[in-house]
DNA sequence: TTTGCCGGGAC
DNA sequence: GTCCCGGCAAA
């Protein structure tokens, strides 16, 4: 058992902050006397880590997705004709499906078609070999991210066969129909623009294919607080061969998962949802587009990365790997759960500060992220509900919580409003000054950084 | 009072 | 190095 779960290091996951789920990359596992284990946890493109319980993260071995309860604005990976695709949840009907934005539409989906990170051996068909030498787990950035351009290429492209092949934006009397809302613009935009970055996610396949594995499911899994002793001693990332291999398992086993048709070979159903149409439906034929996509992959951080767009609501889409980039999702889903609300999930801290908002750590994130990889003249969303750039959320800031982070960039931190990101001086706001004791609390001494234990200046909360 | 952390000092 | 802690300035 124990060994499993160590194999688990350098794997992929899905990780909620402030119910999104973002990618990240599993990085160390730690006893727990409460849980069992608490799994370390990167954001990927961030150094913010975090300990998870199981049931809090979503991957293979793992919690499934369809086990989670996903939230408005989680950016999935849904697989329609074999070419995989990137929308957003808007919300949940009854029947337990989702309804998902895609491109200005809506599509309903069943909770086993959605995928949190990109699968990277469905879609097209790898060769063993290929899969192979994905090594998601290896640190080595650079070497894993090579794998990475082709697929990265394939989602931004099925966003724009998506839209020059199927919709038919000439009509923008009807393309606005589309875009009932906010997020539902931005989604659309998503695909339009090119100003963000897109990135794949390597390893995870939270495949849709529940098959085999138990789910941890924890029924009680609340609130609570990951708390325990961990002692944060940092258990090495060295991308061991062994780790390696356990992930190369992982692959292969997606490979023969039979997710490659999404659950069954059906596609989610295309419906046309949207207000002000109703009655209309029809399916869409998503057809692979291979016309020509100029952009060409950018490498950032050592990831070839393909630009695409704005990330709705502060939800990019990234790959996952160190220094990848953090993709959106959702749903800090206590597994059980009834209801969500975002912020009750907020992932491992317990009481500690009740007064941070959990907003500031997802943006924390979410910004760390986009810092990393939108260029000086971009705008980054910041976290929350509808407006992206209003939203002066006055929360103070609050880094990660329930882990030990390394030393976050002071501009990555705490800011409620989209901001110029690459401009030197961000802006900083009231609370920056807070420190592992002060966010953590003496009681909770041991999730302080090592310099706060010993009295040194802060490593992980730099001003 | 509480925080943050420098400067020492003990392994 | 890692880890603790006295003590002090600032909040
Ligand atoms: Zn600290």
């Amino acid at each position: 058992m124990r060994r499993e779960l160590t194999d688990f290091v350098g794997c992929a996951v899905a990780a909620p902050s402030d119910g999104i789920f973002h990618p990240a990359t599993i990085t160390g596992i730690v006893p727990d006397e409460a849980d069992g284990e608490l799994i370390r946890v990167r954001f990927d493109g961030t150094s913010v880590e975090q300990y998870f319980k199981k049931t809090q993260l979503v991957g293979k071995n793992l919690t499934d997705v369809k086990d989670v309860r996903l939230q408005p604005d989680q950016n999935v990976f849904l697989t329609v004709d074999e070419k995989e695709i990137i929308g957003i949840i808007r919300n949940t009907i009854d029947t337990g499906a989702y309804v998902v934005a895609i491109e200005g539409r809506q599509i309903t989906v069943e909770r086993d078609q959605i995928r949190l990170l990109k699968d990277t051996m469905g879609i097209r068909n790898r060769t063993q070999s290929d899969a192979a030498r994905r090594r998601p787990s290896s640190f080595a950035s650079t070497a894993s991210s090579e794998h990475r351009s082709k697929d990265e290429f394939d989602v931004a492209r099925t966003l724009v066969s998506l839209r020059t092949d199927i919709i038919d934006f000439e009509d923008m009397e009807r393309e606005r129909n589309y875009e009932v809302n906010e997020r539902e613009k931005k989604l659309a935009q998503l695909s339009r623009d090119r100003n963000s970055v897109i990135c794949e996610n390597p390893s995870s396949s939270l495949s849709a294919s529940s098959s085999s594995y138990e789910a941890p499911a924890n029924p009680h899994m609340d609130d609570s607080d990951i708390d325990s002793d961990i002692d944060v001693e940092r258990i090495d990332d060295d991308p061991l061969a062994e780790i390696d291999n356990a992930c190369d398992d992982m692959e292969i086993d997606q490979a023969h998962s039979p997710k490659q048709h999404v659950s069954g070979g059906r596609s989610p159903t295309v419906t046309d949802s949207m207000s002000g149409i109703s009655g209309f439906s029809r399916s869409v034929p998503i057809v692979p587009s291979h016309s020509g996509w100029g952009t060409s992959p950018q490498i950032i951080g050592g990831i070839k990365c393909l630009r695409i767009t704005g990330t709705p609501s502060g939800t990019p889409i990234s790959s996952n790997s160190p220094k990848g980039n953090l993709s959106a999702h959702s749903v800090p889903i206590p597994v059980g759960t009834p209801v969500f609300t975002a912020s009750g999930l907020l992932i491992g801290s317990p009481n500690t500060v009740p007064s941070i908002s959990i907003d500031s750590q997802a943006r924390f994130i979410q910004q760390q992220v986009n810092q990393y990889h939108l260029s000086p003249n971009q705008f980054a969303f910041s976290t929350g509900p509808a407006s992206p750039t209003s939203s002066a959320q006055t929360s103070m800031s609050l880094p990660s919580r329930g882990a030990e982070t390394i030393a976050p960039p002071p501009q990555f931190r705490s800011t409620g409003v989209a901001q110029r990101i690459g401009d030197r001086g961000v802006t900083k706001r009231p609370g920056d000054g807070k420190k592992c004791r002060k966010i953590y609390g003496v009681e909770n001494r041991h999730k302080w950084c090592s310099q706060c234990r010993w009295k040194k200046a802060c490593q992980a909360f730099t001003d």
